[in-house]
DNA sequence: TCAAGTACCTTGTATCACAAAGTACCTTTT
DNA sequence: AAAAGGTACTTTGTGATACAAGGTACTTGA
């Protein structure tokens, strides 16, 4: 138990949703989401993350196609399907209310004991 | 893939942080602190507080001590220590930096492609 | 052809929330 | 004083998942 583990916990269950967020404005492939995420100081891994859109891929909130790139490899890029967009739209709503209580729980002030 | 599960990973990690800010606030025992959370609607049952209590212990981050109770068997009142004091500055300023990230990654507008 | 770069995928491990069942103690009722 | 009910803490087993590390495959340039 230390600090670090305790950031990474803290992250977990977050990164879908940011995820989601970032191919929502556009279609995205996964290092676009890499850069895009690491620069908002959400770190994440491949390992991570190519896991990750299989999952959401698999449950319907997703969907890509190939696209060749001029500069290496095939790509797939990612947009929400349909089912991904009301989804995310209930993540917002859990996302807010977490963060609320999450402040309340930090702000509220006074001992119960001495 | 639904959005219970995905608020249940959302939940995770926050958890930690927020039954240290409970116990930072004076000495309580478990269903104490079950009480505080799920009135801050952040939901946890006996099965997730007791083992992550025990964790918390064991990595010196809490103690407890056991207190009669007028009413029932003993309970465990548990405090923070000084390294769970010090880990929850830690996790204060972990929390307000990933609560930023996810504020930005939500707020940005603009589709990167049609 | 060989090296380097890019992109995607897989495997194994550790962690953790949760459900469910269990242990133990105390008080009240009969 | 036994039985019943309530409170408090514990344990076991399961499923989910982030991550590290290693792997596959395609492209370009020397």
């Amino acid at each position: 138990m230390n600090v670090e583990n305790a950031q990474v916990q803290m992250r977990k269950g977050i990164l879908e949703f940011c995820i989601l967020h970032v191919i929502s404005r556009g279609e995205v492939y996964a290092s676009d989401m890499l850069e895009e995420l690491t620069s908002a100081k959400i770190m994440v891994v491949e390992g991570t993350l190519y896991p990750l859109l299989t999952r959401l891929k698999n449950s319907g909130l997703l969907d890509y196609k190939w696209v060749e790139s001029s500069s290496g490899p095939p790509r797939k890029y990612y947009v929400l399907t349909e089912t991904g967009k009301e989804f995310l739209t209930s993540l917002d709503h859990t996302w807010l209310e977490l963060s609320d209580s999450v402040h309340a729980i930090v702000k509220k002030t006074g001992n119960r004991a001495a």
